[in-house]
DNA sequence: CCGGTGTCAATACAGTCGTAATGTGAAAAC
DNA sequence: GTTTTCACATTACGACTGTATTGACACCGG
């Protein structure tokens, strides 16, 4: 066997620069020369580690969930540790807001996959698993305070909303701040107020 | 003068057609070409009355926001004229939600438009009124019933919520009727419970 | 009736796209 | 030391893109 390379290390660098080229241009602006330019190496090599552009589009569509379930898992473990469920879907929702740059980045990416995954079913299918595994805990976390409202709509209202939110911040229809406020009204009424 | 034809007209048919393909294709599908075919009209016809493409999706643009003002106007006028605030607000969100076919194709449409705002800020300017007066009409619709809540915040939530819904039902994350649910559960926390 | 003008059609052009094919060089295996 | 095999680089190809250009045809004012 010849030179021995880290093909995941490669991987990582290629969909690095894709992430920094979809959230400058777009995904009509991602292309295989555009990519390995921003990556500083040759088209050549890009089409050494991903076959076809399809490929390449899954791996970054997976970076993406994976990289926001990182952004939790970090939020979730820098928290004091017993919180109330108020608290804990308080710092989930936050942390999904797209209130600084890197976060802002990787959410015009993601809205980019969402108008794709809108058009091309088997990209949503990628993320479709995330969305639910989050309305199902938002509502356990509804379920554990009250018994009088719809934990399974009141869930999918709380991610919704978050959704929503970040959409707007990214178009600049809404401050960063404008934004966290009408989060917090909706907590408020969801968790503050009983039956 | 030769022949004179409707100007306002033949550039409708061409919207239409290009509806069509970005509803079934995405934004990225709409070329020159591929309008024409769909619309049954030669290249040069749609060059002929969009100079370029930029224009042509300056239009389509307004044609998205024009008719989902026109579906406003339409359920608001065919709901009885004497209405409280919350149901005023619920036949408006509810008339928003993708919930069948016609609405889908738009909302498909809308979505790449929104991806396409968050990287040309050229477009989201065009977003930005419509939905900043939705966003003012929300709050007033709350602040006529509470006065314990920041009803600009609950406004931007109202119509947030709907925003993310909406987009949850178009990537099939969600059904209709699970969105309309979580959307009344809502609803009866700003409006159904007093301070 | 007749130039002129608006409406459309056809074609040319330069650029970019994704993909395939081919070539080069170096490191590991034997 | 030879040979194999992986890691890249380069180039070629056909398809498609947006735009510019040119031309035919029909209509209408004079």
């Amino acid at each position: 066997m010849p030179k021995k390379v880290d093909h995941q290390e490669r991987r990582a660098l290629i969909i690095d620069a894709l992430m920094r080229v979809a959230a400058s241009g777009g995904l009509e602006a991602v292309s295989l020369r555009h990519v390995a330019t921003e990556a500083g190496v040759t088209a050549g090599m890009v089409q050494h580690y991903f076959a076809t552009k399809d490929e390449m589009m899954r791996f970054a569509l997976e970076g993406i969930v994976e990289r926001t379930s990182a952004r939790i898992d970090a939020a979730m473990a820098a928290a004091p540790s017993p919180m109330t469920p108020a608290a804990t879907v308080r710092t989930l929702l936050t942390t999904l807001l797209p209130l600084d740059e890197p976060r802002r980045a990787d959410g015009r990416v993601a809205v980019s996959f969402l108008a794709y995954a809108a058009v091309e079913p088997a990209a949503a299918g990628l993320l479709r698993e995330g969305t639910q595994q989050m309305i199902a805990f938002m509502a356990d976390q509804v379920r554990a305070v009250r018994a009088d409202i719809d934990a399974e709509a009141a869930g999918a209202g709380l991610i919704g909303l978050m959704e929503g939110l970040s959409l707007y911040v990214l178009n600049g229809h809404l401050a960063g701040d404008a934004a966290i406020r009408a989060l917090d009204t909706h907590l408020r009424l969801v968790f503050s107020s009983e039956a």
